[in-house]
DNA sequence: GTCTATATCAAGATAGAC
DNA sequence: GTCTATCTTGATATAGAC
């Protein structure tokens, strides 16, 4: 779909927002990054929302093939939920400048329709229900949000709460649904 | 500290908020809300910012007022986390123009360093722990962030979602602190 | 696909009179 | 405390030549 000239801009955009500049991603700035002049960005894109939307994507889809893979990892002994949960944070963290950047952006629902949909399906897997899924995504959403915005205003260490939350939804998760193991035989 | 003037202007830029209209809040638009002209603005701020930060902290006072009444309401029967946290959310969702308004702004840490303090306090006098506080509080903010920013993606209705959470963490806190009555008695 | 030149717009903010 | 007039900046985007 995208032109390797395209792609070429999208990852200059990427580059700039990820090296913390993000609020300083104009066209120009984006167009000198490129060695070339503003005005030919638009003759590959339509305007600076779609090269905007172009990034948001392939955050989303990063992010999807991070939470997808620690769902498939059933080898792994912890509980899906854990795991899901600890590589949703993870990515998140490990991305903050391009987490923080896209949040404040339109959500790109038509584009991102599928990614967000698979990103559902792991977590509904995860957690057996989705009261349970939808509970501890918003955990892990506000948690990440804190920490990135440099918030966590409750002065207890990060890690320590994430931890304890966790606790707290796979004994719930285990009270309702079936064990880890018993999940872990029956996918698909 | 703040004139009766500067206080108008707060409340009016408040009400161009609240009504939607808060990526449309400039100088301009304001005064002609006040019935002056711009320039005059800046003889009771120095700047815009100046009166985004009003807006912030009198949007967090109100919030600790709310949550604050909620953890002091001893003769209600809920676990008092339980009472927090619906309360933090109940008063988020009753200000949604508001609270995204204020959530893309920087922290006004210095002129809302005691009311943040005063959240804190409630939060973890009602959770016992700070792993806990902070759990919940994470919680809390992703659901509603997720709610008024629409998303809520796992397809789930939010208000069981929440409960699923809350239930969760109120296992969690009969596990390792004292009951509610207990804590009830031993307030202050 | 890239350039130069330019249109357009909207914002925050200042100077100085009344 | 309010006005008018104006400055300044910085952004998106278009036209048309090469």
């Amino acid at each position: 779909m995208r032109t390797p000239r395209a792609e070429e801009i999208v990852a200059r955009a990427r580059g700039i927002i990820e090296r913390g500049a993000g609020d300083r991603l104009t066209m120009r700035r984006l167009a000198d990054e490129m060695g070339i002049q503003a005005p030919s960005l638009y003759k590959h894109f339509p305007d600076k929302e779609a090269i905007q939307r172009a990034v948001h994507v392939d955050y989303l889809t990063a992010l999807r093939d991070a939470v997808a893979a620690a769902g498939a990892a059933v080898d792994d002994p912890e509980h899906p939920l854990v795991r899901v949960a600890r590589a949703h944070r993870a990515h998140c963290l490990a991305n903050r400048e391009l987490y923080a950047y896209v949040h404040v952006l339109p959500y790109p629902r038509a584009e991102a329709a599928g990614v967000l949909k698979d990103i559902r399906l792991v977590w509904f897997h995860a957690a057996g229900t989705s009261d349970l899924a939808l509970a501890v995504y918003a955990f892990t959403r506000g948690m990440v949000e804190l920490e990135i915005r440099s918030l966590t205003p409750l002065g207890a260490e990060a890690d320590g709460g994430y931890e304890e939350g966790l606790a707290a939804f796979v004994a719930r998760a285990e009270l309702v649904g079936p064990s880890p193991s018993e999940r872990r035989g029956s996918q698909h």
